[in-house]
DNA sequence: GTATTTTTTGACGGTGCGTCAATAATTGAC
DNA sequence: GTCAATTATTGACGCACCGTCAAAAAATAC
């Protein structure tokens, strides 16, 4: 009994060492340049012993995205220390958003590496639930902010449109916005210089659109949002020893 | 002189060939799928005739993205043949974004294959222009729409926010919505059973928001959007001939 | 009809995935 | 401490794919 979990946390300890390893290869490579037989030398291993752990490639990737999608979800669990109208809490989420962005951008390239059908094909159902949970979980943190607003009489939305859809907004904003900026190659020169400063306003205008109280108006907004970056940081910091991209 | 030029026209010929044969692998497979082999041996051309069009796949890819994007441009352009206020254009231009995504759903799909870096890091420069030219004519398609409507007064947006990055907002509400639709394993499961009106009512309520006149209620909204649908898809069915993938 | 240029071909070297029989290490009974 | 049984590790192997290039074939020029 001592014996099998003696080994079994052997095993798991090997497991974590070949994400350590495979990460920042699948980082600075991406999915083509991340392989097998680099990671077993890189760990002294053999390759069969890497199979002994991951059944394939697409099952590292995704336990590498679980592991993002866990800091960005404890993230936006830490932006619930900020208190306030529901607007406010919402704001914070943004700001989550954005510093996972620009702080753990080896994490959020890391998210985006799983959204090709390849991936889900050739992995576990069982790893694919953890995804798939995770971002439940995410949903539900904002959502239950949707809600708030909706129970407090701050926010008015269409019966068509559920609080989870509503999310999807701000989801589609704030991924969309990030997704062009790392892959467009060239937004400046189409006249986008400030996606972030842009991302911000599109968050302020669609809650102003939603009619979202308290209302606030782009520069109050902007004040805000700055503030809440300062205010939010050093308590996401804090997350640094967890976890193993913040920079 | 006619030599040459015979000899050119067969060559382009023969690319198009090759374009119509990997496209459909392509979107079937994904990049990993689509492989230079199966195309030699599909075209009944050994391989090195391939590379004697294309220097290497990701250049292929490419090549399809470019038409992928010309198709998409064509749909933003005809698009303008609604008249009425800004507004109701940047409307019209909504609804040719949700006809690309519907009904050209294989374009929409090579538009995504090129956002890895893999892909520009092996491609040449000539064709990366081509396509950073068609996401410029595209952009500057709704910039100018924006553009009319400042002019006009219906629009006042802050000194901060170019007209190009309020577009960006719409297209990342587009392009985000619907690679979290098409990618996300589960969207119903979290709560989004409707991606597509979805989308509509967060692009009416950031109108909203910038107070984008005349003035317009997501009722009256959403009927426009169904009328407009109506109105400009047969127009852009007449591209069938010119096209390759509408459905 | 022949020499020259152009085009096509597919075998080849190299890389990578995933497998599996052979080998090594560990375990536990005596 | 020994040894048989179990478990873990290894890396060579089969297969697939990319991109090359010398040789063969076709087209062209004369």
């Amino acid at each position: 009994m001592v014996e099998l979990t003696r080994k079994q946390r052997e095993m798991e300890r090997r497991s974590l060492e070949i994400l350590r390893v495979a990460r920042p290869i699948l980082i600075a490579e991406g999915f083509q340049g991340l392989s097998m037989d680099r990671v077993a030398s890189q760990m002294e291993y053999a390759k069969g012993t890497i199979y002994n752990h991951f059944p394939n490639k697409e099952e590292i990737v995704l336990a590498l995205a679980v592991e993002s999608m866990e800091l960005r979800r404890n993230l936006f669990e830490q932006s619930g220390c900020v208190t306030g109208p529901a607007r406010i809490r919402m704001m914070a989420l943004g700001a989550a958003c954005e510093f996972f962005t620009k702080h753990c951008t080896d994490d959020f390239l890391v998210e985006q590496c799983i959204r090709k059908q390849s991936i889900w094909d050739k992995s576990s159902e069982q790893r694919q639930n953890l995804i798939r949970q995770c971002e439940g979980q995410c949903m539900g943190i904002v959502a239950g902010i949707v809600r708030d607003a909706i129970t407090c009489g701050q926010l008015v939305i269409a019966p068509s449109l559920t609080p989870e859809e509503l999310v999807f907004g701000f989801w589609a904003i704030n991924y969309g916005s990030q997704i062009l900026t790392y892959s467009s190659p060239s937004l400046p020169a189409i006249g986008i210089k400030d996606p972030f400063n842009a991302i911000r306003v599109h968050c302020c205008t669609l809650l102003n659109g939603f009619a979202w109280q308290p209302t606030m108006m782009l520069p109050e907004y902007l004040e805000t949002m700055s503030n809440l970056n300062e205010i939010l940081q050093p308590k996401f910091w804090s997350l640094k020893n967890q976890q193993h991209s913040i920079n």
